[in-house]
DNA sequence: CTGAAAGCGCTTACAG
DNA sequence: CTGAAAGCGCTTACAG
């Protein structure tokens, strides 16, 4: 039904050479006599040819093209986490799609459709249980590099999260008050276990500390949520330390705090973890993870993984580090 | 380099059956003995057979993939846009990858690498000058459909952003006081005009109510810097209205507001654009915009042309809605 | 229902 | 530097 479009085959005739040579023009190969190469270049131009990637891909068995796996597409630690991967890829002449499973369909859609998978060079998947999320099969020639989850078959970049939740309550439990941990419940096991590895780092610290923590809140990753347990919370006590798991629950927080007048150091204290923009604007105390530099790992190990360059798994395990602010 | 994976052929010859016949199975053809299907699933599983998708693509003809082009990757907006599509085209046997052009170096990408856009079926372009993108080179059979923005040659799915000013002006100019715009200047002519159009609307409509703005602030998208705005305007005036071409810019203005102990309706009066969750939350009046709605129809019309139904462009045209809440 | 074969449009040794 | 040809791994009429 479709048009036939213009081939290798009609540049070749068109231009009285083999198709062998059109193929070293559109490559850029130095092996190419420069008249030649410029009389090539003005047929493609006149005919507008443009080789067929799936042939290219194909016969030459790559296709320049990596894809990550992001849970969400909301938020700019993707995007950060992306640029990392793009400067490593970039230079190579690769570029990256990303993926994003909001959804059940997509979900499924990485699971059963092995297309997806093998159709690009390699895969960074973020904050899931690859092991679990691949399970059903295993791509043979296609790399995969894990972060934010320590995979047991793949090469992982990952942040210390039990780390990050201990040096936030080093922090707090240097303050009176009664200590509240606000985070979010994983609904799937393909989720990852950062939040748990924080709660858990912060309990860690506490009782060493000999501090007990009042609640632990569990709630989606809501904002309006978020905001209805801080009121809770300033309504069961009146000097308040609280530990968000991720900064988009401290931010309905200081919201809600900014409403009723109440004062960091004063009336509360608080720590989040992630360092967004928003926190560093609304001068926030949080953890800070350095997101370019572990987009910057994964592209690595997923390079060197499609260079073929074969060793055993391996993980790079980053230290997170807390920024003290107003909170 | 790689290690030779196993083929179509490979398993044909150990199911014993020809390689058409392993291809129907695997294509789910209708017009396989079950028995022999069976069998050669089997053989399948033993094996370990992953179809390589580019000689399917390339003996086929379409990938069953499409392609979404964004500006950025920060915020719900086009995880909206994307369920809408997503809604038309997952029936369909489709999925689709996004590609965020968030730098430099992925325009480039997107304008001189024609593998890119070829590469797939289809193109969904989202807040950018198309015309001018991919001005360098028609893709001839890949069909292309532009959002937020009314393109010359592809068939667009566009909001009345003009009409979204000028609501937005009908009702701010009900209250007294001096009014401000605050908006975003595009920085390349790649950028699509939305929030020109939303200030032309709302001057407008600002004219014919006999009132004068005094001033409109162009500012990068920026919350410290809308913060600072949001400062110098209640510095020149104490009864303020104020109208951002996007929620963004609303946020900062609420935030200060709020430090200062300054109330809507009686200090200031505020209209954003976008209807963002967070508008929402902090009760901001808005112009909303349908955007799931926008995104079915740009996976209808692209739908359509792959499925190769040839006709003149079309552009459907959504009307905003204003929301009007506490300020 | 099924097999043999042509064809999709490239790349890449190979021989010159 | 360049052309002819094999090969990449599928799909799809075609003939049975």
């Amino acid at each position: 039904m479709k048009k036939r479009s213009v081939t290798i085959k009609d540049v070749a005739r068109k231009a009285g050479v083999g198709v062998g040579t059109v193929s070293r023009v559109i490559n850029n190969s130095p092996h190419v006599n420069q008249r030649t190469k410029e009389h090539v270049l003005k047929v493609i131009q006149e005919l507008g040819y443009m080789p067929n990637p799936h042939a290219r891909r194909l016969s030459s068995g790559h296709t320049k093209i990596i894809t990550t796996i992001f849970p969400q597409m909301v938020g700019e630690f993707h995007q950060l986490l992306l640029s990392g991967i793009d400067e490593i890829f970039e230079k190579e002449g690769y570029t990256s799609f990303v993926y994003p499973l909001y959804s059940e369909n997509r979900y499924k859609f990485v699971r059963e459709s092995s297309d997806f998978v093998l159709g690009t060079d390699g895969v960074i998947i973020d904050a899931l249980n690859v092991d679990r999320l691949l399970q059903q099969y295993i791509p043979k020639n296609v790399p995969v590099v894990s972060v934010e989850f320590d995979s047991e078959k793949y090469d992982s970049v990952i942040i210390d999260n039990f780390y990050g939740g201990m040096i936030a309550g080093d922090y707090l439990s240097n303050f009176e008050g009664d200590i509240y941990v606000i985070t979010h419940r994983r609904k799937s096991k393909l989720e990852s276990t950062v939040f748990e590895e924080r709660v858990n780092g912060f309990i860690e610290s506490i009782e060493k500390k000999g501090r007990t923590i009042e609640k632990i809140f569990e709630i989606e990753l809501d904002w309006l949520e978020a905001f209805n347990v801080a009121k809770e919370i300033f309504t069961r006590s009146n000097k308040v330390i609280i530990f968000t798991t991720t900064d988009y629950f401290a931010f309905p927080v200081i919201e809600f705090t900014r409403i009723k007048g109440l004062v960091p150091q004063k009336n509360f204290h608080l720590c989040g973890f992630d360092n967004l923009t928003l926190s560093n604007i609304l001068n926030i105390t949080t953890i800070k993870q350095p997101i370019v530099e572990m987009g910057k790992s994964a592209g690595e190990l997923l390079l060197r993984r499609i260079k073929g360059f074969t060793r055993k798994k391996q993980t790079v395990a980053f230290k997170p580090e807390i920024i003290i602010r107003e909170t």
